[in-house]
RNA sequence: GCGGGAGUAGCUCAGUUGGUAGAGCGUCAGCCUUCCAAGCUGAAUGUCGCGGGUUCGACCCCCGUCUCCCGCUCCA
């Protein structure tokens, strides 16, 4: 019996057991910001490795890199990220629609205009060849007042938005009781500026300041630099670089535990090719990330492929893998063929060519780049909300117990000496010295066996290594298998055989060669 | 952002018409134990999310605010 438990129980299992806490709690916390404790960090730095290596590592055509959270401010003009997150939106509470305020004040003052056109075409119809339109303009009393309207209202709009005074907007929209048309009220929100991007300054005196963002994806750090990293690494076309780092996101709404989060971290690998065979590369590399997340072994219908309608700008075809999360299948890595639109508009922008050179052909072109975008926090979420059990035994007892990968399990292997006399902490010392630095170990001596297995089932400890009397006599002790919760007898060497086998990254890796 | 629910010990929660807090699990110290929690003894832990108000007195009533969960919306 097993059941799958609720996103609540995940929440309050990480925070018990160490891995996930609210971010400073004790001043009562920040909406959608958390910290990784003890057990979760380990869990987090291995699954990033198995990424890493997985791109890096084990494909001799892709290289790293670590560029800076900081980047020059034009970087964010040539992506398109500062045009489109920067609007003063308002909402309808009737209707739930959201609009650009600038656009519904334009409208209103076009409406204004139309009544003028009409109050002109009434005039001309009535005094026929005599009529002098603007003479009619200038005298006629409903025109001057409609002309008053919009003179003040574009006044006021434009040094509103000059000010940056939102509530002045504000206020207009209500004064001037605009409506909404799919509603017909005028039941708004307040006016609100919509930046995705952090601002900062670089530059710690005021005068000599430069005001720039935090980077809301780490896919730039890649396009500003591929021309040097592919020099400086002797890369042919195709080659892909990786990263994984931090990126900031002032989501509007952020939710759902570490799903979204306002800093979060990406996994990114952008691969360079040849235009014209774009089609080709994304079907591999969609077909490479869907193995990589199903080599963790966890149920293959709890991912599945979502294929993009609706393109971005920069791109030409877009998919994602989601996931079954307790909260339902969601994104949680993105493939991308996103064209040459990032180099063609750095490039414009700049001024500089940052074209690549194709040595073979003796031609230059400006490659088009297939993106693998994943967040390593929906990556670490989908890892705790597959592998968490509450299992109730034969014997009618239960245990929680966390069925992560072993090789990317936070602690590999405990140590508990089965009583705290004869010797048998001795033993376990010397093993602890023999394997701490091969594998994340931890000790434990107190309280009765059963209870310490709990434990080490609590936070996915694939093995258990105690130490009894027999290990005395034979120096053999026994393993504890955390799934199976079987146990079998072995000496030092098969522990190492072990570990190597099947505790390190290198099985997981080998099957995606 | 809108609507609904919630916030009391590390976790899950109880707390009587308002009289300054409890339980279970967990944790810690010890005992007992030769392999799967719920044996024994003892102990610690709370500004009752935060701020204000009403009151002689607030976990409880009122206002504000922060945080979390669910649905919608938004975003990619």
């Amino acid at each position: 019996m097993e059941e799958r438990e609720s996103l609540k129980k995940i929440v309050s299992h990480s925070k018990e057991y160490g891995f996930v806490i609210p971010s400073s709690e004790i001043y009562e916390g920040l909406n959608a910001v958390y910290d990784y404790a003890h057990n979760g960090v380990l869990l987090k730095n291995n699954i990033r490795d198995y990424w890493w290596k997985s791109m890096v590592q084990i494909n001799q055509n892709i290289i790293g890199v670590d560029s800076a959270i900081f980047m020059h401010p034009k970087t964010w003009i040539a992506s398109g990220h500062v045009e489109a997150f920067n609007d003063p939106l308002i909402d309808n509470k009737d209707s739930k629609k959201r609009y650009r305020a600038d656009v519904l004040l334009e409208n209103y003052i076009e409406k204004q205009k139309n009544k003028i056109d009409k109050e002109v075409l009434k005039a001309k119809k009535r005094y026929g060849d005599k009529f002098d339109e603007n003479e009619f303009i200038n005298t006629n009393q409903r025109v001057q007042e409609l002309n008053t309207r919009i003179k003040s209202t574009n006044k006021r709009m434009v040094d509103g938005f000059k000010k940056n005074n939102l509530k002045e907007i504000e206020n207009l929209i209500n004064e001037l009781e605009i409506k909404c048309p799919v509603s017909g009220t005028s039941n708004w929100t307040e006016v609100r500026q919509f930046n995705l991007m952090f601002k900062t300054n670089l530059g710690a005196s005021s005068d000599s300041n430069m005001e720039l963002f935090l980077r809301p994806e780490t896919a730039q750090g890649i396009f500003l630099n591929y021309l040097t990293l592919q020099k400086t690494s002797r890369m042919k076309i195709p080659f892909g670089i990786a990263q994984t780092g931090k990126a900031f996101r002032n989501e509007i709404v952020a939710r759902q535990f570490i799903f979204r989060m306002r800093e979060f971290e990406q996994m990114e690998m952008q691969f360079f090719i040849k235009p014209g065979t774009q089609e080709q590369w994304y079907k591999e590399w969609k077909d490479k990330r869907m193995k990589w997340h199903l080599s963790l072994g966890f149920e293959e219908k709890k991912y599945r492929f979502h294929d993009h309608e609706k393109l971005s700008h920069y791109a030409d075809a877009a998919s994602d893998i989601e996931f079954n999360f307790p909260f339902g299948f969601k994104e949680l890595e993105g493939i991308h063929s996103r064209t040459d639109f990032d180099l063609k508009s750095h490039e414009k922008l700049s001024g500089k060519k940052i074209q690549y050179f194709d040595t073979d052909k003796n031609e230059s072109y400006t490659p088009y780049v297939i993106e693998t975008s994943i967040g390593l926090d929906r990556m670490f979420l989908s890892v705790l909300s597959n592998a968490y059990f509450n299992e109730t035994l034969e014997d009618g007892s239960s245990r929680v117990v966390l069925k992560i990968p072993k090789q990317i399990a936070p602690i590999k292997l405990a140590v508990l000496p089965l009583l705290k006399k004869d010797g048998l902490l001795e033993i376990a010392k010397e093993l602890i010295n023999e394997f701490s630095s091969e594998v994340n170990l931890s000790y434990d001596e107190k309280d009765a066996i059963g209870r310490r297995y709990r434990r080490q089932d609590a936070i996915g400890t694939p093995y258990c290594v105690t130490i009894d009397h027999q290990t005395l006599e034979d120096n053999t002790f026994t393993l504890r298998d955390r799934d199976s919760m079987e146990q079998k007898r072995i000496n030092n060497k098969d522990l190492k055989n072990i570990i190597e086998k099947e505790l390190t990254l290198n099985s997981l890796l080998n099957n995606l060669k």
